[in-house]
RNA sequence: GCCCGAGUGGCGGAACGGUAGACGCAGGGGAUUCAAAAUCCUCCGCCCUAACGGGUGUGUGAGUUCGAAUCUCACCUCGGGCACCA
């Protein structure tokens, strides 16, 4: 043995070593060439936490083997990274534990890469970005303002959680049983003008194209066509009676205009502005609106909400007849952001109307009935689904027994012949409302002047960075409410049109609109516009684009609207309207959730190395175990993953996470596993070292050992190239045992273990690299061209075909490939076991399916 | 509540409508060792059987089919999303 190898794995040896000679040889580094194809492989990029958990180590590997795999394959790859840095956790920390976001997040950004690099990730660091940096944010600050120049961003007036003790917004998540989560308040919703922009002009192209999404998973696409939601229905007005001036007409939307006869009640959300104007004249009303207020704004609390409505007073006539009247409700379960804001009730045919019919003793006539069931509705609404024929009691237009689909299209055509409202198509998608009011996010580049109103910031001006200082002091974020709103200066400027003293706007982006370009701006991070037409045309498209299924709806759909405005607004080719070519969503890691209450009947949430059968560790308080869900730093269910590295080595650890689950599925994470993953890379290179020791005289002959490596490598192409990393190393430790139990000659078996490291290569690189030099590999296995499985080695002559009596399996027969079907049922019904189970009767039937089966019927 | 998924040995999981349980983990038995670790060999869904073999089995219940883990319907459980968590 010579001193340049060791005949132990040692990865903590030979990982540092590779990733030098990677960086040394510029692997990674990505090119515009345009003598290559290219290929752009993205993993959703990461919030910097503090710390990578197992779902990321489990996503940037998934990525890394396609990178690898791809540029093996000729491509020039793009795989680069970068942090989704802005968002309320640093804000959270600044207030808890004192201290500036901007410096808890550009250190979390070092101690995450300084736990990434050893992972030895094919990713090129010389793209890297972070949202949180102005050249960043300042690029998307001046695309904000070619959208509002575009018509794409407009203001309107939108509810949010207000916390009238920490006088602040609230997200979501921080309201908790409609309390603020830190004050224990109960949350108001409150008004503010704030900015939108305008997804929903795009509702019926961002449906359409969704179809165009061939390698997109179906059920994203099924989640996306349903979020935008379209629907057909009328529109149209009821006139009122005894209502205020002003609301003469209440218009309404329904999708079940053929129920029009059924209806008995209309109802409006506590936000319609008739519901606003009884509001200020009648203190019951307001009464009964502020309850509907304090539900919360997520369409889960109000749909799980308790269904009440106040009944107004005020009537509507029946379109169809003046003498019959309504009554109008103002019901806590109506939007005022979907259709119109009013409804009319048809109890009988929706159960939530019908509910709501008991409870307020209102009539719930039946509109139609099943074809062989007339059993009026009592407690359970009749809602077949609306391609099943019905039989209309109270129909008015079309056939008395027709679909609820027809009946829906004949009651529009009759309606709007009778100059009752007008079918309409309509979308649950609403605009993307993009005001924060915090911090820590892109400050919105506008200027509210006295004289000229909202007034654009000036491109020369950008970026409009926030300010780290107040009062020549880093900002105080123990005091509540948002610093921009009460900095000394940093709000002061002057009016970019009449250059009066001016105030800025002080809310600031959502970090869904950070992560909605990141990728366009990987192409030219560094360049001074958001992006570069030659960079942008020859990078775009992400061909494969890969993350959490938690990401299905609103970053993916935000994304595939910006790429179009970006493309009006000429940053982006029109080739790029649909950014992501290909969509892997992975599944998450998940983790039991261990939590206490504390002293206030809090919950509080611990860390799984602090706990230690069932207890805390330091105190030993016995904990709640919550069985499993997505790994979060709130929840605090988070594993380390920097410990398997240190232990084990990159290798494992990428292996690991690769083996076992299928990579679209959650995986439950446990500890047990990643020792054995160890040993059997200590396994492949001790037999690498054995087969570099053999004598050229050794073993002999070679077939099987070459056929089994093709069926390998043409098996191992197809299963990456499917996202089946899972199977593809079941076949690796199938071809390593076979290789281990080989005779064949010396030449064929380095000729193997060549192969099999350059397979393994995308999973564990390192060790690869290892095998292809110490078997005289030309280069860097990284660089290696990937091998290609000869068909000629892949076809057999004989088969094993399984023979079923009845569908269930009792033998089997050797025939050869090529064998006839008379050939096979000949040969099967020869067979003892079958004769034995015919016991001299003939069969029924034979079933022979070539290659694959013979089914014998008796 | 609404939308979308997923349920297969003790465990993670394989299986173009065609041999259920590949591959791995854990476990049993054996070899090696003074002994242990490591390593190697071997067995391993469940029930009955000394064995040969037989029965049974993919969340539950129906259905389609020569044949269903796979397709259809209903239900149960778990997970994700629900527009200010990222």
């Amino acid at each position: 043995m010579s001193g340049q190898h060791d005949a132990r794995y040692l990865p903590q040896a030979i990982e540092p070593k590779w990733q030098a000679a990677w960086k040394e040889a510029g692997c990674f580094t990505a090119r515009r060439d345009p003598s290559r194809p290219k290929y752009y492989v993205l993993e959703m990029f990461p919030y910097p936490s503090g710390r990578i958990h197992m779902g990321h180590v489990r996503n940037y590997t998934m990525g890394d083997v396609v990178a690898r795999y791809k540029k093996a394959q000729g491509f020039s790859v793009l795989h680069p990274m970068g942090w989704d840095a802005f968002g309320m956790p640093a804000e959270n920390a600044a207030m808890q534990e004192g201290g500036h976001p901007a410096d808890w997040t550009y250190n979390n950004i070092e101690v995450m890469k300084d736990q990434m690099r050893p992972l030895g990730l094919s990713i090129d660091w010389s793209r890297e970005i972070a949202t949180c940096h102005p050249s960043y944010y300042g690029q998307q600050q001046a695309m904000f303002l070619d959208f509002l120049e575009a018509g794409l961003v407009y203001r309107k007036n939108a509810v949010v959680n207000w916390d009238p003790v920490d006088m602040t917004v609230l997200a979501n998540e921080q309201v908790i049983d409609g309390k603020g989560w830190r004050s224990n308040a109960e949350v108001e919703r409150r008004e503010l003008t704030q900015w939108f922009f305008r997804i929903s002009d795009y509702s019926q192209e961002l449906l359409e194209a969704i179809d165009g999404l061939e390698h997109w998973p179906e059920k994203v696409r099924l989640m996306q066509k349903n979020w935008i939601g379209q629907s057909r229905g009328l529109q149209f007005a009821f006139s009122t009676v005894d209502a205020p001036e002003g609301f003469e007409r209440l218009e309404v939307y329904t999708t079940r205009p053929d129920t029009l006869l059924g209806a008995s009640f209309a109802a409006i959300s506590p936000d319609h502005p008739l519901a606003k104007h009884l509001e200020r004249h009648d203190p019951a009303v307001a009464g009964f609106v502020a309850e509907c207020r304090r539900i919360g704004t997520t369409e889960e609390a109000l749909e799980k909400a308790e269904k009440k409505g106040m009944n107004t007073g005020i009537r509507v006539r029946h379109p169809f007849d003046n003498e019959w009247e309504l009554p109008v409700y103002i019901a806590n379960f109506i939007l005022m952001d979907y259709g119109t804001g009013a409804i009319f009730g048809c109890p009988a045919h929706d159960q939530r109307d019908l509910d709501f019919a008991h409870k307020y003793e209102l009539p719930h006539p039946d509109v139609f009935v099943a074809l062989d069931d007339d059993t009026p509705v009592s407690v359970t609404a009749f809602v077949p689904p609306k391609t099943e024929k019905v039989r209309y009691l109270r129909g008015f237009a079309g056939e008395v027994e027709q679909t609820g689909e027809q009946a829906v299209e004949a009651a529009i055509a009759f309606c709007e012949s009778k100059g009752v409202g007008h079918g309409v198509t309509k979308y649950r998608l609403r605009d993307w409302g993009l005001s924060r009011q915090r911090y820590w996010g892109c400050p919105i580049p506008v200027v509210h002047c006295q004289t000229c109103g909202v007034v654009p910031e000036k491109k020369e001006n950008l970026p409009i960075a926030l300010p780290y200082d107040e009062d020549g002091q880093p900002i105080d974020f123990s005091i509540p409410g948002n610093p921009l709103d009460r900095h000394p200066t940093w709000r002061n400027c002057a009016c970019p049109k009449c250059g009066a003293p001016a105030l800025r706007e002080t809310d600031t982006m959502d970090t869904f609109v950070d992560s909605s370009w990141y990728f366009a701006r990987f192409t030219a991070p560094r360049a001074d516009t958001p992006t570069v037409a030659e960079d942008a045309d020859y990078w775009m498209n992400v061909d494969q684009y890969i993350g959490g299924v938690e990401h299905a709806i609103l970053h993916l759909l935000y994304s595939r609207f910006f790429a179009r405005a970006m493309n009006k607004t000429g940053h982006l080719p029109a080739k790029a309207i649909e950014p992501f070519n290909a969509l892997f969503t992975q599944g998450m890691v998940t983790h039991e959730i261990y939590q206490t209450v504390n002293a206030q009947g809090r919950v509080v949430f611990h860390l799984p190395e602090d706990i230690e059968d069932g207890k805390l560790k330091a105190t030993g308080e016995a904990v709640q175990v919550i069985p499993s869900a997505k790994m979060s730093k709130s929840k605090k269910n988070v594993v380390d993953p920097v410990n398997i590295i240190d232990a084990f080595g990159a290798d494992t650890a990428r292996w690991f996470v690769m083996s076992d689950s299928p990579p679209e599925r959650d995986v439950e994470w446990t500890s047990a596993g990643a020792e054995a993953t160890h040993k059997h890379l200590a396994r492949v290179w001790a037999l690498s070292e054995r087969i570099a020791d053999m004598p050229d005289s050794a073993g002999q002959g070679d077939d099987d050992l070459q056929r089994a490596m093709h069926r390998t490598v043409d098996d191992i192409t197809r299963m990456i190239e499917g996202f089946a990393f899972n199977k593809a190393i079941a076949k690796l430790y199938e071809f390593t045992n076979t290789l281990t139990k080989s005779t064949a000659s010396a030449a064929s078996q380095k000729h193997a273990v060549k192969v099999l490291a350059q397979l393994m290569a995308p999973m564990t690189p390192h060790l690869a690299e290892g095998i292809w030099a110490r078997h005289g590999g030309e280069g860097l296995v990284t660089e290696a061209a990937w091998p290609k499985a000869d068909p000629a080695m892949l076809v057999s002559d004989t088969v094993i075909l399984p023979i079923q009596i009845n569908g269930k399996r009792k033998t089997e027969i050797t025939v050869a490939a090529d064998a006839s079907k008379e050939e096979v049922e000949r040969i099967a019904l020869a067979d003892d076991a079958v004769r034995k189970a015919l016991a001299g009767a003939s069969p029924k039937k034979v079933i022979v399916v070539p290659g694959r089966i013979v089914n014998v019927v008796v």
